[in-house]
DNA sequence: AAATGGTTAACTGATAACAATTAACCAATT
DNA sequence: AATTGGTTAATTGTTATCAGTTAACCATTT
């Protein structure tokens, strides 16, 4: 019987590629700081150290290239990316447009269900709260649920667009909540409970505006005081 | 003496990389419509008829890949894009979204000396009106002046995935004026010059709301009346 | 006739070798 | 001392070749 085969036999065709391999391992290393901001990434080396060839590892690079992770210029080479105040800036002012976008469809869009699952992910921020909890699990639940958001938009090239943002923006929320570690109900549950009970009510405006206080409160809580806007985040952050 | 040599020759370090050209070349020929929508690309072919091999190819095609101009899937090859309805609502929706946030920093940083420049474009989109002009010039300037106004925002992200949506704007555009001409006072003129100078008072709210209503006005005119969202733009609009 | 299974041709993914460019270094010059 | 010019090592851009995957085709079976 078909049903006899388990759900992920189905499900993983092993269809990913060498090189989104090599990206994910990268921007693993990347995100964890093991390659720090400024660090040159040399092919041939790399490509040794991933026990592969050149191809997969250029192939990979420009996907990095591409989420801001690395900065690529031709015949100078790779640098890991750094991020500075401007760039924090700019990162959340298009996360803002595109998810206020996204919310626009994901209201007129979502079923009832859908916006159930979204109440969910509220419940277990709320759930961890009560517990220990790490600023690596708090992040990822943070942007598991604006993933969420604009993943049942069903925007297809606002899906794409925030994807691709979303590793800067999981770099830069790292990179401050390690050294500034925050109460998750500072920076979650209650904002994010507000939109959800907005969404559910299909009330547009009232769900935008949450939205906004919320990404305007946590870029705040970023940059809050800070005003040279040339050093890099690591530093300035 | 270095004025004395040529303007062209300090600008053009010849830096661009095969991937480039041909990128260009095959970008060209997509909204030409030389390359149909749907059609299959061999990488092998397209080496050969570019006199190159296929790792610049691979490069190209990743770039427009990006761009959306074409897609691409593991071990199946890549083809050209085909633009639903729904696309070109996508398109316009985000284009829209970018836009308005690159406006309010335009306003912000823009020098006067800046915002003449923009209405100088408005000036050359009044002249062309009076003589005779191809749908192509037309879509030319008008690109010019949204994408002038998106560079003078300074915002480096939202230029950067605006010029990745302009590939695909420039070619539901084209696909559609070509069939539907316009006139240009229609599209073009009237809306841009209110733009320009609710951005020249720097009266934030109008020039969001006259850059809304354009856009609007831009989106009606190709998509009015049509309601199979799932036919092809080359069909369907 | 429709479905299954095996075979093969076409094509992409990956590797390895070669060519072109850059940047660092040092000597010579102003 | 700063600038220019040539030289070289390191690294990327490009080419050429091999390996693995897909999809079309045809024979076979139900």
């Amino acid at each position: 019987m078909l049903s006899d085969i388990h759900q992920d036999t189905l499900a993983a065709p092993l269809n990913r590629t060498l090189s989104d391999h090599i990206a994910e391992r990268l921007r693993q290393a990347i995100l964890t700081k093991q390659l720090a901001p400024g660090q040159r990434i040399v092919e041939r080396d790399l490509a040794e150290a991933m026990q592969t060839s050149r191809g997969p590892v250029r192939d990979a690079l420009k996907i990095l290239e591409n989420e801001g992770l690395v900065i690529h210029s031709a015949h100078r080479g790779t640098i890991v990316a750094q991020l500075t105040i401007d760039d924090v800036e700019e990162i959340y002012s298009v996360r803002e447009a595109l998810e206020l976008l996204a919310l626009r469809y994901t209201i007129k869009r979502a079923t009832d269900d859908q916006i159930r699952e979204l109440g969910r992910i509220v419940d277990r921020m709320a759930e961890i709260v009560q517990r220990e909890y790490t600023q690596n699990e708090a992040t990822d639940l943070d942007l598991e649920f604006h993933r969420a958001l604009v993943q049942m938009s069903g925007h297809k090239r606002v899906q794409a667009l925030w994807e691709e943002l979303s590793s800067q923006t999981r770099l830069l929320l790292l990179t401050h909540r390690l050294k500034h570690p925050m109460d998750l109900k500072d920076i979650g549950v209650d904002y994010h409970r507000r939109v959800v009970e907005a969404v559910s009510d299909r009330d547009t405006e009232r769900a935008l505006e949450e939205l906004h206080k919320h990404l305007r409160a946590s870029f705040d809580g970023i940059v809050g005081g800070v005003t040279d806007t040339q050093t890099p985040a690591d530093e300035g952050i």
